[in-house]
DNA sequence: ACCTGTGGCTGATCAC
DNA sequence: GTGATCAGCCAC
């Protein structure tokens, strides 16, 4: 009871949560699911304050927006304010009846727009979310893995099968259901309905798991067809469904089967990692094991890293060392999801969709939700999708390339949500003003819980704060993505092009008084400009003019407060009101390479690589260690040093003794194999060592899919997907790696930037 | 059925 | 060998 107690005490209400718009306009509280009942119904499930779940039977009425009146088919609609496109609103009384009014709509020819999903429909026609009132800690989260036989080549005859269940949940409860090797099929049998029964005891609102979708759930249902087990996991028995679906995360498409289940959500930390990475771009790889790594949640990593073969062993030998991995899969499960769904459990709070489906949707069309339920809300008429028009982006610009000294920096504060709001750049059919009420309330709220956080003692609040701030500074970004999204019911590519005209120019006259100050622009991406400043200014000269290590030991070197204030001061008096610039940060030396590719020496000697060409994963791992400590030489102006690092990197790969983990490639399969193989057939692309690897493997590999793999040495020279070898091949007391390719690209290296020192003081002598 | 945006760089391959 | 094209990844 008192753990009880002070869970409830995360509970943080705040003035700006009763925001109808954003949170919408029913308080329900601690909803924790929601999902179709009997004909005309939902089952809306609610957590106790006791942690017991209740279940409400509510009506339901999901709804189409037509573009006309539909008296003619003997159909009732109500009719919306505005002029917008769909101003005809027709409501029914079940989904059985929703589903025949689509159809008939369709085959009478008329334009209409509705919801796919039943929840969708009833969050936004009630105003209810999820969660409300509720702490995370409150929420029941189970946690699955299934462990599987591999079907070995030496051993064809036999099928997979499953060797164990791990199961824990957020109380810290565990169990392991391990299958006896000596009776597999009724000892798999009996796992997989405890299994069951333990969904059906425990009721979680949540089961996650790593992998859950694409490997976890797809081998528990096939396990459970071939053993005539049903799966009736869902709160009132339903049983587990999957689709197709797609995934776009940034420039990745995964594609995987969706497994939905009654009144429960599933989570997959794999699809929140990739998520996360989105932002960070610090994963080394998806796999639980690299993403715990980076967490530092690894309980034990020997056992985290057993292999296949060695895990089997473990388990025919019933070993502790096979229970102890099972177990640490779940564990490992639970801490990343503690770490990385918190955000999500709030966007539940605001946005009409499940919590399942916050996660998987785009922050552009969880806004365009919100629009379309605060239009629902006031019977205002909707827009239809206009038509997608491409405009210009952010102003990106390099004007000195090499070693630069004493460099500042400084940005825009949230450049485009204030040029919206300063310059009213929001969407013409927006009647309502949705767009200019929401982004105004989002900032202050976002100030607010910034504010509330810093204030707070209570590390578990301050984390829900530290959460709820971020969650609104991601939404605040978000908004200007909407205005340039083509399904988005507002979007307004005009106003899009507004927006970044507007920057475009903010950043050019901040660049031109800099330049009139004397101070040298090095590097300029969109809100933000790396400058030496002036010599008066700061005494740190322009460049490296007076030859290498002179600005850090000069008198004045360290500017005064008053210089940064200074030229702080005088950027803004160019800026329009509302638009605040800060000069946030000072280097000791940047490298200076390309547009959106540069390198930095921090104050405290830490090197930041910025750009695809200096750290991209395209590169293999000991291209980007010798990259960066070659920057660092360079950056710390001992370029001597380098033939002594390029040659102990040429002795490591002659001598073979780095881990092939240092030499392979990793490289997304954005394609299926099938459009690989058409895009082939009809000359559409090149071949590429990934797909190729991946049609000789024989393995069905998807879109999403990640291949590792390394150049082996070759009698003739080949192209690199005819020498290509999948790194999970390489023997390590037979090694075949090709060590004049990798010395090669180590050459290239050195070519390519080691010379980065000549050109720069050529441009700079030029430019002085 | 699903989907925020534009700008920029590189490596691999292939046609010329 | 050179340039064009594509795919993949990264900055903001």
């Amino acid at each position: 009871m008192s753990q009880l107690r002070s869970m409830r005490r995360n509970v943080v209400t705040m003035e700006f949560e009763k925001n109808t718009m954003l949170f919408g306009v029913d308080p329900t509280p601690r909803i924790v699911a929601i999902e179709l009942g009997e004909t005309g119904t939902v089952r809306v499930h609610r957590r106790e304050t006791d942690g017991s779940t209740m279940t409400d039977v509510e009506l339901f009425h999901p709804f189409v927006w037509c573009d006309a009146d539909v008296v003619d088919l003997g159909i009732d609609a109500e009719k919306l304010a505005g002029d917008l496109k769909y101003g005809w609103l027709v409501t029914v009384d079940s989904w059985k009846e929703l589903i025949a009014l689509r159809n008939g709509l369709k085959n009478a020819g008329r334009d209409f727009f509705a919801f796919t999903d039943p929840v969708q429909h009833y969050l936004t026609a009630t105003g209810r979310t999820l969660f409300k009132d509720l702490a995370f800690e409150e929420l029941k989260r189970m946690q699955v893995e299934a462990l599987v036989v591999a079907t070995s080549r030496d051993d064809p005859g036999r099928d997979d099968h499953i060797m164990s269940i791990a199961l824990s949940d957020n109380t810290g409860w565990e169990e392991l259901l391990v299958v006896d090797p000596d009776n597999i099929e009724e000892s798999e049998r009996a796992s997989l309905k405890r299994l069951t029964s333990l969904i059906s005891e425990r009721d979680p609102d949540v089961i996650e798991g790593h992998n859950l979708f694409r490997v976890h759930l797809p081998l528990i249902v096939a396990r459970a067809k071939k053993l005539k087990t049903k799966l009736d996991w869902g709160r009132s028995g339903g049983f587990l469904r999957s689709r197709p679906s797609r995934l776009q995360i940034a420039e990745k498409t995964i594609d995987y089967p969706k497994f939905s289940i009654d009144g429960r959500h599933f989570v997959d930390t794999f699809l929140l990692a990739q998520f996360y990475d989105v932002g960070m771009r610090s994963l080394a790889g998806f796999e639980r094991i690299d993403v715990a790594r980076h967490f530092d949640l690894c309980e034990d990593e020997e056992i985290s890293m057993l292999s296949g073969k060695e895990l089997q062993r473990a388990y025919l030998e019933n070993s502790q060392t096979f229970r102890r991995r099972a177990l640490c899969g779940v564990r490992e499960t639970r801490a990343l999801s503690d770490l990385l769904s918190p955000s999500y459990f709030i966007q539940a709070q605001i946005f009409p969709y499940n919590y399942q489906d916050v996660i998987v949707r785009g922050n552009a069309t969880r806004i365009n939700a919100v629009f379309l339920r605060e239009y629902f809300r006031q019977r205002h008429s909707i827009t239809e999708v206009p038509m997608p028009q491409a405009f210009e982006g952010g102003y990106t610009d390099i004007f000195f390339t090499g070693v630069a000294r004493n460099v500042w920096h400084c940005d825009i504060a949230s450049l485009y949500p204030s040029i919206m709001l300063q310059f009213e750049c929001f969407p013409a059919t927006d009647q309502l003003q949705i767009f200019r009420h929401l982004l105004t309330d989002l900032r202050a709220f976002r100030l607010e819980a910034k504010a509330k956080m810093r204030a707070e003692q209570d590390p578990a609040r301050q984390h829900h704060l530290q959460a709820l701030q971020n969650t609104f500074k991601i939404l605040l970004n978000s908004f200007y993505g909407y205005l340039g999204f083509a399904q988005g019911h507002f979007a307004d590519f005009d106003a899009a092009a507004r927006v970044t005209q507007i920057g475009r120019d903010l950043l050019k006259k901040m660049i031109d008084w800099l330049n009139a100050q004397g101070a040298q622009v090095i590097e300029v991406d969109t809100d933000g400009i790396y400058f030496v400043p002036p010599a008066v200014a700061g005494g740190g000269d322009a460049g490296n003019r007076g030859g290498r290590g002179r600005a850090k030991d000069q008198p004045g070197s360290t500017p005064p407060a008053t210089t940064i204030e200074r030229l702080q001061q005088g950027l803004a008096e160019e800026l329009p009101a509302g638009i605040d610039v800060e000069i946030d940060e000072q280097f000791d030396a940047m490298f200076s390479y390309k547009a959106k590719n540069y390198a930095l020496l921090t104050k405290d000697g830490e090197v930041v690589i910025k750009g695809g060409a200096l750290k991209s994963r395209g590169l293999e791992k000991f291209q980007r260690v010798f990259l960066e400590e070659m920057i660092k030489l360079i950056m710390e102006a001992r370029p001597e040093a380098i033939a002594d690092l390029r040659n102990e990197f040429e002795r490591k790969i002659r001598n073979r003794e780095w881990k092939i983990d240092m030499l392979m490639k990793t490289d997304t399969l954005q394609d299926s194999l099938d459009k690989y193989r058409a895009k082939i057939a009809g000359s559409a692309r090149n071949r590429a060592a990934a797909y190729e690897l991946a049609l000789a493997s024989g393995r069905n590999y998807k879109p999403g899919d990640q291949i590792s793999y390394y150049i082996k040495a070759t009698p003739k020279k080949v192209p690199a997907y005819e020498a290509a070898k999948p790194a999970n091949e390489f023997d390590p007391e037979n090694r075949d790696e090709n060590v004049d390719y990798y010395v090669a690209k180590l050459d290239e290296l050195v070519k390519k930037f080691g010379n980065m020192k000549q050109s720069a003081a050529k441009q700079e002598t030029l430019a002085l």
